[in-house]
DNA sequence: CTCTGTGCAAAGGATTTGCACTACG
DNA sequence: CGTAGTGCAAATCCTTTGCACAGAG
């Protein structure tokens, strides 16, 4: 699904941690590890559900406080899916990319990219210094048509 | 900023409401209005704000419930941008594209498109009826740099 | 007239603090 | 060792619901 190995993944995420001196706890690689196997589109809740069958230890607001810091590192992004709680979405290398179906909320996650050109151009065009993008298409899927 | 005028875009969202056989009462116009003026990217209560500023009568559940509805039709869309409260954009058309700053929050708008290509491919390859696309891209602003 | 839409207040969730304790580096 | 990180519980904020009343068609 994504490009890169989890392992990989995993790596990126914790050097990039590191390098913005954030510690390296036991908790924040629970967390990560539990991210990456789902492979996002999940709730803060629903990660914890997740890391509480690797570690029964790690609380609530630890995830909280976790995606709240990898969101600012620009590894993650929260977005609405339905109503309630937020989702999160793994981000590649600042890229994320999905059909989302407004009748079930099933979403469909696909690679691509015609969009290196016109993020140059929106950052000359307005002095801007793009890091990533989202691209959302919306509709119904196959079944809810 | 729009490719049409608020009159103009006031009238269609009238006519979408019609058309689906709802009601057009002075609290739906009153809200539209003040949501086409300030032009979207504005969270329920502080569109409330600026709905009371034409109308002290008009409820916060009836905003809520506005923007749900409005949502519903494709005429708006939640997002979030940072934490808290959900944001909403207009769509024109189906469509929204956006520069947001990680930095302040800002947020630049911008016309263009060269996704309906791409729309059309991902709609044949996942069977997917298409209807309207988001594209965010985001980094740091001129001043944020 | 009828039935959708509204407003209020209260309930329900999700997320955020405050603070003492733990453990990474 | 010192400071960033953690966990708990309480607080806060956002959103939804239940119900009686008002107004559009």
């Amino acid at each position: 699904m994504n490009t890169n190995s989890l392992d990989t993944r995993l790596e990126d995420i914790q050097t990039a941690l590191k390098q913005k001196g954030y510690r390296l706890t036991s908790s924040r690689q629970t967390i990560v590890e539990a991210l990456l196997t789902c492979g996002g589109h999940i709730t803060a809740d629903g990660l914890l559900e997740v890391v509480h069958e690797i570690d029964q230890t790690v609380g609530r607001m630890t995830v909280y406080r976790t995606l709240e810091l990898l969101s600012e590192l620009g590894l993650i992004r929260p977005v609405y899916q339905g109503t309630g709680a937020a989702h999160y979405i793994l981000l590649d290398r600042g890229h994320h990319h999905h059909l989302i179906c407004s009748g079930c909320d099933a979403v469909i996650e696909f690679e691509e990219c015609g969009l290196q050109e016109m993020g140059q151009l929106l950052a000359e065009r307005f002095n801007f210094m793009v890091e990533g993008h989202l691209v959302e298409f919306y509709g119904r899927c196959q079944n809810c048509q």
